[in-house]
DNA sequence: CTCGTGACTTACG
DNA sequence: ACGTAAGCCACGA
């Protein structure tokens, strides 16, 4: 049962539209508040995984982050993978255009 | 309620 | 550029 707030992250985050990507702290800011630690946690516990895209939620300096709780290993190459097929182009686990691709609500 | 944890950010040395 | 520290806030125990 998500709580108000993971709600309230998700109905955003769905705004994100294809090709385009948000980060941690635009999140926080559209939602006025400074827990970007939660919002991670918030992803990590996505029960929404398709309809949420985590995937296109990066760091604020354009790194990719992580991906379904792996801290490494094959699931930042398939989220990279799923972004690149979006438009996104991502080099050494780092957005490039991060700029131009970053969303903002 | 308090405490520890965290897919974070920013600042400092 | 890199490591460490501090700050913020939500969540579960």
């Amino acid at each position: 049962m998500p709580t108000e707030f993971q709600n309230k992250i998700y109905e955003t985050l769905r705004k994100v539209p294809k090709g385009k990507v948000t980060t941690y702290k635009e999140l926080a800011n559209a939602l006025k508040t400074k827990a970007y630690q939660s919002i991670g946690t918030a992803m990590k516990v996505n029960p929404y995984a398709p309809i949420v895209p985590c995937h296109r939620v990066v760091k604020n300096n354009g790194s990719v982050g992580f991906f379904k709780g792996k801290k490494e290993g094959k699931a930042i190459t398939e989220k990279i993978n799923m972004l690149k097929k979006e438009g996104i182009v991502i080099k050494e686990k780092k957005i490039i255009n991060f700029k131009e691709k970053l969303h903002k609500f």
